[in-house]
DNA sequence: CCACACATGTAAAACGTTACATGATTCG
DNA sequence: CGAATCATGTAACGTTTTACATGTGTGG
């Protein structure tokens, strides 16, 4: 159910369409929330059921119709109370450590080349949330209430980037002077 | 399909029974992916069907009998395929985040204990990273092969968990400043 | 005698991914 | 004229989670 709260979250920043929501998800949001525009769908449908959220639908120029969607009083309470409540940390599920921990059944070479291609991918991340970070949050000691949260949140992506491009260099210095 | 691909890796590190398996996933396997005892059983019968495993039953003394699983060679050269193969990197799905940049929307001094809380999580898990990492590995440069593997994906257990915990603290510290 | 470890499963519900499906407008 | 963007969905399939289900032996 945490894509509702997700969803809840983004609506309360901003009301917005189905499809407008499927593009922040693959943007600000999908960066610590993603999920595609079928599951945004069928969760804006129940969450009209719910009453968690009102639709009005507007008429564009141009354009076709879009659905607006806005978080309802139930709603606004509904992930007040979420909010409030403890979750489980997450399960951890790392394909790649199960492939580093797997590879001398294999291509200890191969398996060394897809470090190196997560690498790039973490490399990559690491650069685009810098550059968020530098022309969204150019003063962070100012911040405070939702702008703060915002700018803690793309904090984490960038702390976990870094571990995780650490890592992968850890892994191929190792894996080199093993081969070697 | 990963999990079976765990499942071959942990059964190539030693034959064992679906029982065993999922207490190992409770524990060493289990920090980089995890698998409950209802999944595992389910995963052995398909590897059965797909004859990636041999099953035998196992009367033992005292104890209900055991079915031990090993890898076959068909198997094993699956698993040889799956390591060469490139994999995407994971839908990435935190809660906390979600959490985070909602507090606004809630009691943000909630939201900041379920902060404090999960730092506690890390912290216990780090330490646990660490007490196998010094009685294991007592010698990291020394290390070749299936134990370097394994080292290295213990080191990705404690990499991550210290930025979570220094993550936790840049949070709390922002929190409290923008309360005062 | 009760709880815990050993040992193996089934079933239903929730959730996620992939494929299919449609149709308008804008830009090169 | 074809590709991209806007806009909304359905259906099938696979995976994960949660709950249910059963039975033996050991130690306190």
């Amino acid at each position: 159910m945490s894509l509702e709260y997700a969803i809840l979250v983004s609506l309360q920043e901003r009301a917005g369409s189905g499809y407008e929501l499927a593009r922040r998800f693959d943007k600000s949001i999908g960066y610590f929330w993603s999920a595609s525009h079928q599951q945004i769908y069928r969760s804006l449908k129940r969450m009209v059921e719910l009453d968690w959220v009102s639709c009005d639908e507007v008429a564009q120029d141009k354009r076709p119709d879009k659905k607006v969607y806005r978080v309802s009083e139930s709603g606004a309470a509904e992930l007040a109370r979420w909010l409030a409540e403890p979750v489980d940390p997450p399960a951890v599920r790392n394909e790649l450590s199960v492939k580093i921990r797997g590879a001398s059944f294999g291509d200890t070479e191969r398996v060394a080349e897809e470090v190196a291609r997560h690498r790039r991918g973490h490399d990559e991340r690491l650069a685009v949330y810098r550059a968020i970070e530098e022309r969204d949050f150019p003063a962070p000691q100012g911040l405070s209430g939702q702008q703060l949260h915002q700018y803690l949140v793309l904090r984490g992506g960038i702390r976990t980037e870094e571990s995780m491009l650490a890592w992968c260099d850890e892994i191929l210095a190792a894996m080199r002077a093993d081969r070697d």
